[in-house]
DNA sequence: TCTGGGGTCCTAGGACCC
DNA sequence: TCTGGGGTCCTAGGACCC
């Protein structure tokens, strides 16, 4: 436990749709929703105008569209997103080397590692927290943050959380275990829905309520590592670095289908692109893996995962492709799949290939042909390198116009997607720099239409 | 028309070894 | 014809986070 209020953390408020409205003068001050927009499609983030209806992270899309009608909802730009958050990172680790972070949105620091120490007494520290806030609108072009500082990871998120949006709150070190006294337990990081309701038929229902449990009863309770963590926070100790590099350990990649799917083949044929997306992000990042593991979701939502582990490991799609194959041969998939998702764990950069790799099977021998031309090796669906989690996420199934995306007209200019459908699209003409502009609808195939790539 | 995608960490049981 | 006690590795499931 530090003396000092050294760590920072930082989160970007309602970061997606922030950006959107940024980027989209008409929606600024409206409610707006960044998400999946299918019919099994979840909230990713609601902007505070949409928070007002009840709309909130994680709620399903046609869930959020009956509370809120109004909002605008769309398809998340990951590439603006990353485009920014890379500009306010930069910005920390100006601040201090030692940066952690947890998202595109969110992050730790810690001031202790700074070159140029860092006031951290109450007043200086506020106003360079302050510049620093002021330094994240600027380069972001108007985006808030939410800051918190305080002598522990723990302590610095839930003072981020305190004075939300674009706060700025520190907690001074010897203040600690009255201020989260009266909190709900839910402020403790892995406390979530389940836990809580365990805890609350214990009659724990405030973090200082947590401080008089058994250590024994707690144990039972929730398990034992997770006891000795969470009485170590309800007394706001938390000896967790800051940890700027943190090694990848498991690599994955899962789709929910628009409906359930049945065919055999048709999931052989997902396997694979999933497989070779695997592996690709494997090369990339020069790693290779030991553990094929798949997941499987029925319509029940009920969820199977098999693993099967190799004698060495391997970066090779035909390898990967074939051990989940394998996998979900041995599944009994009457009534169909929701979801079908392949990953790799057990990572190493060392390569050591299966010795017995005689028993995989050779490259595409099991491949039925495809009813389609493959275009081959598809680069399409590889994310590069500087993929990060949340990218695959949503989109449309299909490539093609969805609401939110960057669109250029060749006689009215930039704009994006209000809507599409039907053969048709509508874009509104605007951008960052303009005033709101101008809606118009053309047909979804007018050559004078395209996508336009912004980052 | 319920319930995303990409991760981390933990638990529990069985195999296997000494 | 009673069933040790660690340790490690593996698999499957689940809670939780953003």
């Amino acid at each position: 436990m530090r003396r000092e209020a050294s760590v920072l953390h930082l989160d970007l408020d309602a970061f997606y749709a922030s950006v959107e409205q940024r980027d989209k003068p008409s929606l600024r001050g409206r409610p707006v929703v960044v998400g999946g927009v299918g019919q099994r499609g979840v909230v990713a983030t609601a902007s505070y105008e949409a928070r007002v209806f009840g709309v909130r992270s994680a709620m399903p899309s046609h869930e959020a569209r009956r509370r809120c009608p109004n909002a605008a909802f769309l398809v998340p730009r990951f590439d603006v997103y990353r485009t920014a958050s890379g500009q306010v990172m930069g910005l920390l680790r100006a601040l201090s080397p030692l940066v952690e972070p947890l998202s595109l949105d969110e992050a730790f620091v810690d001031l202790r590692a700074a070159p140029d120490p860092v006031d951290l007494a109450p007043a200086g520290l506020r106003a360079r927290v302050q510049r620093l806030k002021d330094d994240v609108h600027e380069v972001t072009g108007g985006l808030t943050a939410s800051v918190g500082v305080a002598s522990s990871k723990f302590l610095a998120k839930i003072a981020s959380e305190l004075e939300k949006p674009d706060g700025l709150c520190v907690i001074e070190p010897g203040t600690e275990v009255d201020r989260i006294g009266p909190m709900p337990v839910g402020v403790i990081f892995g406390v979530g829905p389940v836990t809580r309701e365990r805890l609350d038929r214990i009659g724990v229902r405030t973090v200082a309520d947590l401080r008089g449990v058994e250590p024994a009863e707690l144990v039972q309770v929730v398990g034992r590592a997770h006891a000795e963590t969470l009485s170590g926070l309800a007394w706001a100790r938390d000896d967790r670095p800051v940890e700027a590099e943190r090694e990848a350990k498991s690599i994955s990649t899962e789709d929910t289908f628009a409906n359930d799917v049945k065919d055999r083949g048709e999931l052989a044929e997902i396997l694979r692109r999933h497989a070779r997306q695997v592996a690709s992000r494997l090369t990339a990042a020069q790693l290779f893996a030991r553990t094929v593991t798949i997941k499987v979701r029925r319509p029940d939502f009920s969820t199977l995962t098999r693993a099967r582990t190799l004698v060495g490991a391997t970066d090779r799609y035909d390898t990967i492709a074939g051990v989940a194959q394998s996998l979900l041969d041995a599944l009994d998939l009457t009534g169909g799949v929701r979801l079908l998702g392949v990953g790799v764990t057990g990572l190493t950069d060392l390569l050591q290939e299966d010795l017995f790799a005689a028993e995989a099977p050779e490259p595409a021998a099991d491949e039925p042909a495809l009813p389609a031309p493959a275009p081959a090796p598809a680069p399409a669906d590889e994310p590069g390198p500087d993929a990060t989690t949340e990218e695959h996420a949503y989109g449309p199934a299909t490539p093609g116009y969805a609401p939110g995306l960057d669109v250029e007209h060749d006689v009215h200019g930039p704009g994006w997607v209000w809507g599409a459908g039907r053969g048709r699209v509508t874009v509104r003409f605007e951008t960052r720099d303009t005033p709101p502009g101008p809606v118009r609808t053309f047909a979804d195939d007018d050559p004078a239409l395209r996508l336009r790539a912004v980052t």
